[in-house]
RNA sequence: GCCGAAAUAGCUCAACUGGUAGAGCAACUGACUUGUAAUCAGUAGGUUGUGGGUUCAAGUCCUAUUUUCGGCACCA
């Protein structure tokens, strides 16, 4: 996926056509009033006020239609510098540019862009004339707030995008066709994996299918933390709310906390799992020699997220931490956090998910412990990376305010971005919770503590795997690996069965076409519901005593022997490969 | 929560300005006995998200509400 931000030209190139567009709008809507209109990754946007009025989606082609008249016209994009004085008396009808000026400095300079009878506020640069901005496309219209402030007016955003050919521009709406294809809510419907209901929006139900992927990836999330020495816990859903104030979730998280009274008492459900995870460690003593301690947790928690924020499997208001703790000496940090990144690695590179790791430092105001600390800690994340042989992008101010984190950010098939993995130093609950560990001098210190998750959430993970694989899941995480299909059910079925048996006795999902239909039809519903293997039994692999298989996504046809598929098929499924090898 | 759009059969969708809901797929029944992406015929399936209202008449108009979608804000 292209970045137009960080694509030099193309970030000229789409600023110039929000002005284009702004141009437009006001030849169509002369009363209208603009905020910003900078680039993003996707594009463009120019947020307006059009006073009663409002721009719908419907009146998009109309708006692009003048865009194209404009350009045509090829009237030339002028640099102007005016003095703040000037610039005042220009837009002295418009409070939002008269806003923006007021807010630049008194002896800057000011420019604007004039094409034709259109004259903006802006800092540049632009193309040269407005013939060159030609292959666009206007996405969308929502309602943004001024200023980006929950409290202030909400103004029109419009969104587009532009590029320098045709051909790009078609590639780009491609994509976005791609992905929408790819929508984890509609191929978790028509795969039968989850489902949503009136009663409990922002609860997903897993259906059969889904239970299989998930209790795959649980599975091997708990086969790869045993390797890597954590053991496991599972603290309750509910707790009493004394618990949450000496956490400080009750002051810092409350409007986001289920809660529930019974027997005069306030008990809240979990927004998160470290506080139980703080009375597990505080039930027994600890030695400095059982440190690094790596304790983890598939925490289901409860957060009630803005009835707006919900969407499908990605952002919910239960889902499970893949959650784990690790309570160390401080000496113990870098080395355990390069390890950490490692075993990430591993566990992403399964997926053919590749990465960036980001480093959020210090927020601005809201923080705890002194600074000399969160520089240390801050140092220590960084050095740990690149000891990894990582890099780090700076996210500053962007930490926790009980420390600085390690974010990763994926990327999946389509080159998308999702946030998933982070590695977060606590300096803040090993206090509250007076933790302490027994050091070789006898005498009890106070652990640094580690939260990390690699899925993030199993939910928001699977949703980025289905839209990854486009449903088309490898053989190890498919809920049906192998459908066997007789060509004719009065002659081949005996034999279909006594495959399909075998697979069975071999644990391997396996399902029995064994409807009286042609061989084309069930052929067909296997690559419908994306089967990855699927099996035909005729004439010849009767006689033969063979089985003759086909991939999804592929027409090439293997015959092997039932004892040979089996073997290549848990070899497959035991090395968790993407990709099959049948040619041999 | 805010702005905007939407909700019709299990699924995907149709029904012009209000005239009393229809198709394909799926399901079920029967015929066909099938060799690599849809055999044919028939049957059944709906208080049009929910509650009010306007009207002789509401899927369609008004209103409230729920949910979903696209953004915004939020995501320590």
């Amino acid at each position: 996926m292209i970045n137009i931000k960080e694509d030099k030209s193309l970030n000229i190139l789409n600023h110039s056509c929000a002005h284009l567009m702004a141009q437009a709008i006001k030849r169509l809507y002369p009363e209208a009033k603009f905020w910003v209109g900078p680039v993003i990754d996707t594009g463009f946007y120019y947020d307006v006020d059009l006073g009663e009025k409002a721009i719908k989606e419907e009146d998009l082609p109309n708006v692009e239609r003048e865009m194209k008249k404009i350009s045509k016209d090829g009237k030339r994009i002028i640099r102007e510098e005016v003095s703040k004085k000037e610039a005042l008396e220009m837009f002295k009808d418009d409070e939002y540019k008269i806003d923006l000026i007021n807010n630049m400095e008194e002896d800057s300079d000011i420019t604007c862009y004039r094409q034709g009878e259109f004259v903006d506020l802006c800092r540049g640069p632009h193309v040269d004339t407005v013939k060159q901005i030609k292959n666009f496309k206007l996405l969308k219209v929502s309602g943004a707030y001024f200023k980006g402030d929950s409290k202030n007016k909400v103004m029109q955003r419009i969104y587009g995008v532009c590029f320098e050919t045709p051909e790009d521009l078609t590639t780009y709406l491609d994509f976005l066709e791609e992905a929408k294809k790819r929508d984890h809510k509609k191929l978790g419907k028509e795969l039968g994996l989850f489902m949503m209901s009136e009663y409990g929006p922002g609860f997903p139900f897993f259906l059969n299918n889904g239970m299989i992927l998930r209790n795959e990836l649980e599975n091997f999330w708990y086969d790869e933390h045993t390797k890597e020495g954590y053991e496991f816990i599972k603290t309750p859903i509910m707790l009493n709310k004394d618990l949450w104030e000496l956490s400080g979730h009750w002051y810092n998280y409350r409007e986001n906390m289920y809660t529930s009274e019974i027997d005069e008492k306030t008990f809240a459900i979990k927004p998160m799992n470290c506080p139980g995870g703080m009375l597990v460690y505080k039930n027994s003593l600890h030695s400095y020699k059982d440190l690094p301690l790596r304790v983890g947790e598939l925490g289901l928690v409860h957060r009630h997220e803005a009835s707006g924020a919900l969407n499908g499997l990605f952002r919910v208001r239960t889902f499970t931490q893949d959650d784990a703790h690790i309570f160390m000496m401080p000496s113990q940090i870098e080395q355990e956090v390069v390890r950490l990144i490692d075993f990430i690695d591993r566990m992403y590179s399964v997926f053919g998910l590749t990465y960036n790791i980001e480093l959020s430092t210090r927020p601005e105001a809201k923080f705890i412990g002194n600074i000399e600390i969160w520089d240390k800690a801050e140092k220590v994340l960084a050095d740990a990376c690149h000891k990894a042989g990582r890099d780090c992008k700076i996210n500053p101010g962007d930490g926790a305010f009980y420390g600085p984190k390690l974010d990763f950010h994926i990327k999946d098939s389509l080159g998308r971005v999702w946030q998933c993995g982070t590695i977060q130093l606590d300096m803040n609950l090993p206090e509250r919770f007076d933790l302490t560990y027994v050091d070789s001098d006898g005498i009890k210190k106070r652990p640094v503590m580690l939260h990390r998750v690699i899925y993030g959430s199993i939910e928001r993970f699977i949703g980025i795997l289905i839209e990854h694989y486009a449903g088309a899941f490898p053989t190890w995480l498919a809920p049906v690996q192998v459908n066997v299909i007789p060509v004719n059910c009065n002659y081949h079925l005996e034999y279909a069965s006594e495959v399909y048996n075998y697979l069975k006795e071999n644990g391997i999902r396996t399902e029995l076409d064994e409807r009286e239909e042609k061989l084309g039809y069930k052929l067909r519903e296997s690559v419908t519901k994306k089967i990855p293997i699927s099996i035909i039994i005729g004439d010849k692999e009767k006689e033969e005593d063979l089985v003759s298989y086909r991939r999804y996504g592929s027409d090439k046809t293997y015959s092997v022997s039932k004892t040979m598929f089996v073997e290549l098929l848990k070899n497959e499924i035991k090395d968790k490969r993407s990709k099959s090898k049948d040619s041999e």
